[in-house]
DNA sequence: ACCTGAACACCGTTCAAGT
DNA sequence: ACCTGAACACCGTTCAAGT
């Protein structure tokens, strides 16, 4: 009798599940969202969750979505109408010339702010390998990329490479980042392995290590996108 | 009294569970391998691999550790002795000279031996996100990586954020290829995303791709590095 | 439509009991 | 030392029952 049962106004909502467990990954780590914790921590119990999303796989791929939607894309907004008109683009592999640089400048932002994005949320980002890219603001993602490079003069092989290999690039710091890498268990190591030295052991360190070679690397990248190939 | 408790041989070892949850990955996934049907393969109870392995994690990294030592490490056996007191060696930027390039073509046939162990068993992939790189094939990995860009005449700094982008884009290459990408459902994102027509949707099309564009990658990070910088 | 309790078929892991 | 059955504290998910 005093079961509530269906309240006059929804206690749930989609975007307030994903927020929540949003809050929840970043406090505790993915293996803390199981459905009847999640739902506890909405006030509500696990079963009700069902009613909102299909399965908690579900759930999970609205929250890396919802992280991969604060990437900023302005930076291609120049390029997403008319893109694929732009006749009068000159061959992006030259590095001189007006728009020559405008690509890989706008590659660069939109690397350092997906970076930013997953740094974070860091505990998300292992899940994130798992699902697949086909969440609407990933496929926004390269459908911006894509038609920022092809307007820059590239062929839809070479955009649809490039973007690829971006995306290979900032996933792989992330994660490499982010899923933690050495401990500070020191000299254990340094005895196997002789180069690696217990500097390279400090969580301090290897944070800068981390920003270091992705900076190192997005240029070096870039620069070698620019330079003239022969395929 | 037939309680077959103890065996007067060990039924399993560390090797032989390991060979195993390998292959079950790579048949059934990830998700097959629970305590319980890994023993049944094995033709043993769930508990008995408490006796080898001190949680299911530790067998999956375990498996992972198997599949990084696949990887080739022979093109820097030249550099493992002797590296820190390679005096002679010329500055690493300059892309004339006979030692210059050798780097390059360590760095790519390791980057290419490295996406193969990976491709040889997709499954595994997404859990090496989520273990640390402390694993012993890992730092092994990394202390060659090292050693052979250090004796090449890298700086410490240089060959760590070397060492750690090329990481970053084989792990990220290897994620965004076997964790798969589009499906093939065809236009029903064409709508939604005017770049992403329906060849883009193709599996086979998806895995050209990745290959394609790990080699672009692959060439524009080699040619980037080699190219002077100013820091 | 939306939340509930109860139930199902699982998990990973512990542990005393066997040999 | 190494395998066993039984048990514990969980899972994700289904579903009939409530309003």
């Amino acid at each position: 009798m005093w079961h509530m049962a269906r309240p006059r106004k929804p206690l749930l909502s989609r975007a307030r599940i994903v927020a929540c467990a949003l809050a929840l990954v970043d406090d505790e780590g993915l293996q803390a969202v199981t459905t009847r914790r999640l739902a506890a921590e909405l006030g509500v119990r696990g079963p009700s969750l069902y009613n909102h999303f299909r399965t908690k796989d579900d759930i999970l791929d609205a929250v890396a979505d919802a992280v991969c939607a604060d990437v900023d894309l302005s930076m291609f907004e120049p390029y997403t109408e008319g893109a694929e008109a732009a006749e009068g683009a000159e061959r992006a592999g030259s590095t001189d010339g007006p728009g020559a640089a405008d690509w890989q400048d706008a590659l660069a932002r939109w690397a350092r702010s997906y970076r930013a994005a997953l740094a974070a949320h860091p505990h998300i980002v292992p899940y994130l390998a798992r699902g697949p890219g086909r969440r609407p603001s990933q496929l926004r993602m390269a459908d911006a990329v894509f038609g920022a490079l092809t307007a820059a003069g590239w062929s839809r092989a070479q955009a649809t490479h490039i973007g690829a290999t971006m995306r290979y690039f900032v996933a792989g710091s992330a994660l490499g980042s982010f899923a933690r890498g050495f401990v500070d268990d020191a000299e254990l190591y340094a005895r196997d392995y002789p180069h690696l030295d217990e500097a390279h052991l400090l969580a301090e360190y290897q944070q800068r290590v981390d920003d270091g070679a992705f900076e190192t690397g997005l240029r070096a990248l870039l620069a070698g996108l620019a330079q003239p190939r022969d395929d």
